[in-house]
DNA sequence: CCGTTGACGTCGG
DNA sequence: ACCGACGCCAACG
């Protein structure tokens, strides 16, 4: 085990594996979470290789509500995320804004704040 | 180390 | 709304 992964690779599985059930979020903001807000095409590369299922590689859609892919299989995906009660129509998630998982901030996220008043 | 590939994203036609 | 071109980044050969 032990990391065969890299750095960005180990923290975008990690905020995949946060989102929660019934919930999506896309490639760019885990890519964004995960510290490359830039990356959301590596995602996609990273997912591909998602063989573990401790990772809901399901939840991970495209921009805007977009399906996204999912190595050929979409129709396990759409079945998946129909089952957390995602209704997704054709390629399209609906409701898609009320959907989506958007990932705390401050990556890791800290305890709350020593001293957090603003 | 370099070139290619690809579960992406944004813009333009 | 659909298609194409560019850009960006990690994985693979």
């Amino acid at each position: 085990m032990t990391t065969l992964a890299s750095p960005f690779t180990r923290r975008v599985l990690s905020v995949v594996r946060r989102i929660p059930p019934g919930r999506v979020a896309t490639y760019g903001d885990v890519a964004a979470a995960a510290g490359g807000p830039r990356a959301a095409r590596a995602v996609g590369t990273i997912m591909r290789q998602c063989g573990s299922h401790d990772v809901p590689c399901h939840r991970v859609v495209g921009a805007g509500g977009a399906l996204g892919g999912y190595g050929g299989n979409l129709e396990l995906k759409r079945a998946l995320l129909r089952a957390e009660g995602v209704v997704v129509a054709g390629s399209r998630i609906r409701e898609f804004a009320e959907r989506q998982w958007l990932a705390p901030r401050g990556g890791t996220a800290r305890r709350q704040n020593p001293l957090s008043q603003r």
